[in-house]
DNA sequence: CTCCTACATGTTGGGATTGACATGTCATAC
DNA sequence: GTATGACATGTCAATCCCAACATGTAGGAG
């Protein structure tokens, strides 16, 4: 029920259509929480069906511009006091890590290298925006600059904890050093 | 598809029933891939039938306990090399850190500090499981140190970015300075 | 000897999420 | 004029995932 309330807020800060949506997601909110366009128009017909958001605009080729209603903003508020959040997260790439250990030590090494690639490709790209954007604005504008932040600290955090694992691993840390001889698998056979 | 490869990994390191697992889960590999007991035990029943998990005990009250097979530690194998890592995340957390400007500057701090609590006390848990576990075990242990010390890093990160954004708020960061009127919520009218 | 708790394994209904399918519009370049 | 690509909205089937339901066992306390 997190969707909605990202939707939720996203209105509020900006009128746009279930397009611009899918799209602004990929560079702002989707990067804590991603949504497809299959998911995001649905979504949409039932905010606004609950008066939560409201049809604004209409443009070319059907195009429909919503904008979170004062019911809305309301029913924002009371998600951020009422519930308690959920603190669990996914994170496939660090499951992968767990995994390493049945890999020879040079495709662990390759795997950590992909990963911080990854990392440094998406630091840069925050690093771009908090530079570029106008983070004044608006009251929405600046609580993005808040999350933008945490994002920052996340990647460098991350190319940092990569480098030390590859220390490790380098170092021979994964070494199998004769545990575990149940595990040889058919492939070693 | 990431369930029955974390169950891959658990269930190599040491042959477990999923009762065990489901417990483990929650405080190893459950803090980077959640799962309920109802999730595992069917996926169990999969990976049996696959030949890549086979039940190798039994136990008192019907327990169950398998073990990867050969087979199982090849697929992880091809998982980890043929497939790329889906690298997005949901954080709801973060994600209420994006729709903060709705609340008073008082409850927003609140709600920080709330997070604040939760950070130092996972922070404190792993630093504890580092300083007491036994990491040199084997493969899948020294595997699993290099995950968790990415754990003690983002707590400690997310630590310092809640105080930083604490500071920002504090001094008037979501402050409506006009901005906005529009918004102006039922609540406030 | 009975009650309670922890152990242990399942199933089921429903909501969340994705990828593929489906449809139609507008602008621009050729 | 027409082909192409970006714009724009939607549906559908399958899977993932969780909370709740359901069932039964062993051990220990009293």
């Amino acid at each position: 029920m997190s969707l909605r309330h990202g939707l939720l807020d996203l209105l509020a800060g900006e009128p746009m259509s279930g397009y611009d949506l899918a799209r602004f997601f990929g560079a702002s909110m989707g990067n804590v929480w991603p949504a497809q366009h299959s998911q995001i128009y649905p979504e949409l017909a039932k905010l606004a069906a609950e008066g939560l958001i409201s049809q604004t605009g209409e443009g070319a080729r059907g195009r429909k511009v919503y904008e979170t209603t004062p019911a809305g903003i309301d029913e924002l508020r009371r998600w951020l006091r009422e519930s308690q959040p959920d603190y669990s997260f996914r994170n496939e790439a660090l499951l992968r890590v767990f995994c390493l250990w049945v890999l020879p030590i040079e495709e662990a090494l390759e795997s950590l290298a992909r990963d911080r690639v990854e990392y440094v490709r998406h630091l840069d790209y925050i690093e771009n925006v908090i530079a570029t954007r106008d983070w004044a604005a608006n009251a929405v504008a600046r609580a993005s600059r808040l999350s933008i932040e945490f994002g920052r600290r996340f990647y460098a955090m991350q190319i940092g904890w990569i480098d030390w694992a590859a220390e490790q691993i380098a170092a021979g840390m994964l070494e199998p050093g004769g545990a575990l001889p149940a595990l040889v698998s058919a492939e070693s056979a």
